[in-house]
DNA sequence: CACATCTTCTAGATCGATCTAGAAGATTTC
DNA sequence: GAAATCTTCTAGATCGATCTAGAAGATGTG
């Protein structure tokens, strides 16, 4: 709380006997100093504990090199990327102020402080925008974990096809050919891993077999799902009860999980779960589930070149970044296998 | 992407043709102007679509209105939080601006990125920097979940104690007796959950039938801990089994739960279990954790109020926010009763 | 009507940096 | 040695707002 006024510019210019814009020049980087006087500048501004002002750089500098980024305070994996965000903004000389977004916050107001702040680039993570408003927004714009079309912005997201066959490719390896799919029911992406799901089993010589049960993003909606796959299985007629299921994310696989225990199964010895997202849920030390997983570090830094390059003129890129497989406790060969 | 330039107040001014003093004294609704002017001034600021410029307000005003907010992006209450923050401190006439502290970017980074940018007083959610590195901060400081004596900084957190009490009157009322305790070991805040056990046991009548076993923050902890209690009753010469427990937090919780279940102990109607903490994790519908929860949203307004106050040039305040109950399907009365 | 008071409005300085244009001195070139 | 070029440095304008001091006009008062 002691009020002894932070030193300027031209505090610093006045001790070392040199003009502001001299100090300026050092404190940038820029060329146009020579390495003696350099030196004496940086040391005199170290000893006055100088702290450059980002507000007054903000306000003049053409070019603010700050990155906006907005965040869903409700999804846990956003303050993971977040800070990756920082990393990988704070590398490429970027600074990177948040803005969240949430159940009381709408994106365009969290948009729109960034605007009122000077961002000169923003990313946004899993916006709920449509392309065409993002395409208004005065500013290059990249989408995290929501691909888009076209111009309006460039995206940078999980390769999900590719994590739909890391999944079966793990469960094929381990002998299993009876996969079935719990989906996202109306939930955003199930419709494509859904397709990945099919176009595999396809692949794989094994799309007769296919069975998709809908479930969603919630643990009631896996336990519904999972309950339903169980009564498909002891129907007269119906084939026979899968071995491995690949669910739409991790919390609807934990609701299978509770499901398939209390119907006296044992997970993986009688059936292999892998859900989708790695999240914390996931790596709870007692569920251990196998799962794919993002790539965060390289998401964040696709996102921060992907931005720089937009401000540097180039068209809006698309990044699909490859997830990978997290193998946890739920997944192992099938019963009758050696 | 189109390249608009943005109108300034000297735009409005023009526009309205009135002086750009006038404009910047109707947008921020001080006083000296007549009702007429104000509304023709906002009316062609509207038409222009005339936004403030953050970065100039910022760098002009003595009063910058800027609450600066640093939270820890790997807790998820934190996010939970720093909404609630924005709600209240824009309710309160304040911009918010976050930063994020975590394992890859310091708090210390977090603090002076605000400093930086001219934030007037800021709110540490969970701050690790001990009262005396708080101190030397030049601006009012809110620590917010812990609690901080003497006049280094304002805290606002929630009341532990009132927290354990409500667990352990819940328990009574349900007709327990033999309550036990898992606490946090080394945790944070462990200590003064234990205290306020063993306080409460004593001031019920029961001290002699307090038993305390040593968990920790994580489901392994639980677990570990779990055995232990159910150990110790096994033996001969200690006391039963206790018919209900108070754990540390949720995620410990979870850890005593999943041994409860297969040591073959049925929740609640042999042993009821309460967490602390009433998270995402403890609302998951196959757990549904009866917990102990903090008031978020009195903790963030009495946060703002708190920094409110101490701008005004109050002392630094201590509060204590009530936490609440909210009961699941782990606590029921035991199995001995009606 | 003269004077004080209040309300409404404006000119211009200011915040702390960046940036442009150009001066001063050192170095190279012919 | 004069001209050209390069390096190093500086004065002063500038970004877009806020804020101070004071002018102009309206209203009240004796």
């Amino acid at each position: 709380m002691t009020a002894s006024p932070r030193p300027t510019m031209a505090d610093v210019a006045a001790a070392a006997g040199v003009s502001k814009a001299l100090v300026s020049i050092v404190i940038r980087g820029a060329v146009g100093a020579s390495l003696a006087t350099r030196e004496r500048v940086l040391n005199t501004a170290r000893e006055l504990g100088y702290r450059p002002d980002t507000r007054a750089r903000l306000l003049r500098s053409t070019r603010s090199r700050l990155l906006g980024v907005v965040f869903n305070v409700t999804e846990p994996y956003h303050a993971e990327l977040v800070e990756l965000l920082y990393e990988a903004g704070e590398a490429a000389g970027y600074g990177v102020t948040l803005s969240a977004a949430g159940p009381r916050r709408s994106e365009q107001r969290a948009v729109e402080s960034l605007l009122d702040l000077g961002a000169e680039a923003l990313v946004l993570i899993a916006p709920s925008t449509p392309a065409a408003g993002l395409a208004q927004l005065p500013l290059p714009v990249i989408s995290m974990l929501r691909p888009v079309r076209g111009d309006a912005a460039g995206s940078v997201s999980s390769d999900e096809d590719a994590g739909i066959r890391l999944a079966m490719d793990h469960l094929r390896g381990l002998g299993h050919s009876r996969i079935a799919h719990i989906d996202g029911g109306t939930a955003v992406g199930s419709a494509a891993r859904r397709q990945s799901y099919f176009s595999h089993m396809a692949d794989t010589g094994l799309a007769a077999g296919a069975s998709v049960f809908t479930g969603g993003n919630t643990e009631a909606d896996g336990s519904r799902a999972a309950r339903e796959l169980l009564d498909a299985a002891g129907r007269p007629g119906c084939a026979a009860r899968p071995s491995a299921v690949v669910v739409f994310n991790d919390r609807c696989a934990l609701g299978v999980l509770d499901v398939l225990g209390k119907a006296g199964l044992s997970v993986p010895r009688d059936i292999s779960v892998v859900g989708y997202d790695n999240s914390r849920l996931a790596r709870l030390e007692h569920i251990n589930l196998t799962s794919i997983g993002q790539n965060g570090p390289e998401l964040a830094a696709a996102a921060v070149r992907a931005a720089a390059a937009r401000l540097g003129g180039g068209a809006a890129e698309h990044l699909l970044v490859p997830p990978f497989l997290e193998i946890g406790g739920t997944t192992a060969a099938p019963a009758g296998s050696s």
